[in-house]
DNA sequence: AAGTGGTCTAGACCACCAT
DNA sequence: TGGTGGTCTAGACCACTTA
C-alpha cells in the first residue's frame, strides 16, 4: 500500500483495515470513533472547498489521486464524492473530471428561483436595484442570520420583473461581518447573479435554502412596488440561505404578485 | 457462479461481466443497451413492489438472496437499493432487514404535510370530512389527473383543524377508475391517513408531490369554512400526488389561513 | 449464535473526453 | 492514446437485531 496519509485506521468502528495498518497512528486527521471513513473523507473534501484550496469551477484531483492522498480505496473515496455531488457541492463529468460547483445563472434558476408562469414556464427575471443601505439587525433578521440583534447588516431591495412587469419585491439582509467591503456598486454592477457575487467576491457558497410562505394583504409599499391595490393578496416568502454546516448567510423577504405567476415546489426525489 | 437468473450480460454497454457469461441469453428480463445493470435491477424491484409481490411493510429478501436472484454482485444490488431507499420506496434497518415503506402518520407528517406554526412547530391536524361526492372531471382536474375531461371522479372536502381551529380546507379529486369501490364510509371511518387508505385498500403508493402556491382572496365558501372575512388573503396550494413512474393519482386544492401558520419548504438535501 | 444491513477493499473493464 | 469518471465484481469484517 503506497498510500500517502491514511486517515485513521485507529478505532475498531469502521470496517476492516489492511492487517499491516493495525498500529500506525492517524497521520493527518484523526477519525473519531463511530464515524465512517467516507464521512471523514467527505469532511476533508468540504474543508478543501470551503478553505479555497479548490476554488469554484476548478477541477479537483482525480479520484485515483484523492484515494491515494486520503489513504482509502476508490470505493470509499467515491462514496464521499457521491454525497457531495448529491448536495451540488461537486459536479462530475465523465471523461473530463470532477469540478467544484459554480453559481451560474442556470443553477440559480434551477435550484433557487421558484416562481413560474401559470402554465409552469420559467422565465429569467430582470432585476432592478431599488435600495442599498447599512443598518442594524432587527430581532427577525438577527434570528435568521444567527447574529446579535443590532449587529451591522446590509439591506438591499430589488424589484424583479418578468416580461417587463414587476412581480417580485425582494428585501435582502446580510451580515456586514460576512461581507466585508460590500458596496453599492459591487451589487449594482455585478455581471452575474447575486449568489455568484457572494461566491466569487466573498467566498460564500449558498448550498440550500429554507423557505416559509404565507398569504398577506399588500401594504402601501408593496402595493406601489408591484402595481397592485393596497390589500390585494400577495405571497410572502421568507427565505434563509445556508452555506456549509447549515450556517445562515442571507435572509430574504419576498413579496410576490401571484395573479399571473405561482410558486412551484417539487418536493421531489430524495428529499 | 451459482446465481439464478443473470439479468442480462448481453450488450457491451455495462461494465465487465464474468468471462464465463459471455454468451448466455438474458433469462428473465432483457436489459436494453445503454442501461446500467443496477438500473435494471432497480426496475425489477419496483415491479415487485408495485405488483404486490412485496406488499407495504413487508420485509424484502436479504441483499444476499436478491443479489443471487438477479445474478448480480452485492455492490450492484446495493446500488439499486440505495436509490429506492433515497426515494422512500424502501427502508433499511441495520440488523433487521429492508422493508417496503408504509404510509403511516409519521411519514405523512414528515413528507406530505408542510403547514407549521409561526414558531416552526408542526402539529398533527384533526380532519373533518365535509363532503364526499361523485362527479365528472372538469378541465383542471382532468389535466392534473391525466384523465379525460368528463371522466368520473370522486370529490372529497376536508376541513383540517389545528388546536381546534380550522386552518386548512382541502378539496380532493381522484379518478374513480383508480379507486374502484371507494365509498363515503371507507373515507370517513379510515383508522389511518388518507394515503394509508390509498395504499392498503387500492394498492396505490403516493411517492411524491408537486405543489403550486399562490395568494388568493377568500371567496364566500372559503371564508366561511375557515372563519375569516371574505377577501382575506389565503394561501392556495394545488398539489398533484404522484406514484411510480410519476403517474398522477390525486389532485388536491387547499386553502390555508396563514394568519398564525405558514407553509414550510425545505428544499434541502439533494433535491 | 445466526442473520441482517453498513462499511471497506483492490482490483477490472467500459464509456467518454481531450489531445 | 491516455486520462477521467461510470459500472461491476467478489469477497472481507463490523455493528446491530433477534432469538
Amino acid at each position: 500500500m503506497k498510500k500517502a496519509a491514511p486517515i485513521s485506521p485507529s478505532t475498531s468502528t469502521a470496517a476492516r483495515r489492511p492487517a499491516r495498518e493495525i498500529a500506525p497512528p492517524s497521520l493527518s486527521a484523526a477519525a473519531r470513533p463511530g464515524v465512517p471513513l467516507y464521512k471523514e473523507v467527505r469532511r476533508l473534501m468540504v474543508d478543501a472547498v470551503s478553505s479555497g484550496e479548490w476554488p469554484p469551477a476548478s477541477a479537483i484531483p482525480s479520484e485515483k489521486v484523492l484515494a491515494s492522498r486520503f489513504g482509502v480505496a476508490m470505493g470509499t473515496l467515491r462514496k464521499a464524492v457521491d454525497e457531495l455531488v448529491a448536495e451540488h457541492v461537486l459536479i462530475r463529468q465523465q471523461g473530463r473530471g470532477t469540478f467544484v460547483a459554480r453559481h451560474d445563472r442556470a443553477r440559480l434558476m434551477f435550484h433557487f428561483f421558484h416562481i413560474v408562469g401559470a402554465d409552469g414556464s420559467k422565465e429569467t427575471p430582470t432585476v432592478e436595484l431599488h435600495a442599498f443601505a447599512r443598518g442594524r439587525a432587527d430581532a427577525d433578521e438577527a434570528a435568521h442570520l444567527g447574529i446579535a440583534e443590532g449587529a451591522p447588516v446590509f439591506r438591499i431591495v430589488n424589484i424583479l420583473k418578468l416580461v417587463g412587469v414587476p412581480v417580485i419585491m425582494d428585501r435582502i439582509a446580510i451580515a456586514q461581518a460576512r461581507f466585508p467591503g460590500m458596496t453599492l456598486t459591487a451589487f449594482r454592477d455585478r455581471p452575474n447573479t447575486i449568489y455568484h457575487l457572494y461566491q466569487n467576491s466573498f467566498g460564500i457558497t449558498v448550498l440550500r435554502t429554507a423557505e416559509r410562505l404565507r398569504a398577506v394583504a399588500a401594504d402601501a409599499d408593496g402595493a406601489r412596488s408591484l402595481g397592485v391595490k393596497t390589500g390585494s393578496p400577495l405571497l410572502e416568502i421568507r427565505r434563509t440561505a445556508l452555506t456549509f454546516n447549515d450556517e445562515p448567510v442571507e435572509y430574504r423577504r419576498s413579496l410576490v404578485n401571484t395573479a399571473k405567476h405561482e410558486y412551484f415546489s417539487d418536493l421531489a426525489k430524495t428529499v
